[in-house]
DNA sequence: AATAATAACAACCGCCGGCTG
DNA sequence: TCAGCCGGCGGTTGTTATTAT
């Protein structure tokens, strides 16, 4: 049994407070971001390595991108969800400035219940055929106007298991104008036995790392 | 104005794979 | 070859802020 990485009971856990980051900030303009096992100690914290690590590169790294994401990084992260699951650190190093934890966030909070509300099961991104049924007859005017709705999803027949129609956002070629910062071209070339972005199985978690790392390298 | 509910975000936990001695 | 360390990742929890009642 491994120890915890924390186990000393002086070791400091909760908010950091200004002086930590300070120090923090201090020591890796100094020195680089190097072993971070050490440097807690180095930099006088009382904190273990790994909490070091997550607070520079979620809250003090310089490049870090703060504040509301804007719509083409909202599009990203949906497209990118398809095609990768819950890969949050590969979504988020498509996003310039955006980490792992604020894209994370940012699906847990706010986009998984958009797509919840619209009917799209958040983890695959099928359109139930129940909800078809009533988007189709009630609000599919809507949805066309609406950009917000999940600009690339596939509308799915539970019943039949088949892919009744896809649509991908109209407003995706003035995002990838737009946004120059952005790498919003997703023409990626799938290799052939994985194209059903809308599989079911294998999920992410029922591959092995190995196996997803080399699937991802050779889509990315 | 007080309280409850909800949203947003920061941080921790535990697991895994790579590296090294 | 293998055990242990370390960094990285994703899931989850805790805290704070905001909104609704």
């Amino acid at each position: 049994m491994r120890k915890p990485c924390c186990h000393k009971e002086s070791t400091n856990k909760g908010a950091w407070s200004k002086q930590e980051d300070q120090k923090l900030i201090d020591y890796i303009q100094v020195h680089g971001e190097g072993c971070w096992s050490s440097i807690p100690k180095a930099a006088g914290l009382y904190r273990c390595g790994k909490s070091c690590r997550l607070r520079w590169l979620n809250y003090l790294r310089p490049d870090i991108k703060r504040g509301v994401f804007g719509q083409d990084e909202e599009d990203l992260i949906i497209k990118l969800h398809a095609l990768l699951g819950n890969r949050w650190s590969l979504i988020a190093g498509r996003l310039p400035g955006r980490t792992d934890n604020e894209v994370k966030n940012y699906w847990n909070s706010h986009i998984k219940r958009k797509l919840i509300n619209m009917g799209i099961d958040p983890n695959n991104h099928k359109l139930h055929v129940h909800q078809i049924h009533a988007t189709s007859a009630s609000s599919s005017v809507s949805m066309k106007n609406d950009h917000r709705v999940s600009p690339y999803f596939k509308c799915y027949d539970a019943v039949n298991d088949e892919v009744l129609f896809s649509t991908c956002s109209d407003k995706k070629e003035t995002t990838m104008v737009s946004s120059s910062n952005l790498n919003l071209d997703l023409t990626i070339a799938l290799p052939s036995p994985r194209v059903d972005i809308v599989e079911d199985k294998p999920t992410p978690n029922s591959e092995s790392r190995t196996e997803r790392k080399e699937t991802i390298h050779a889509w990315l």
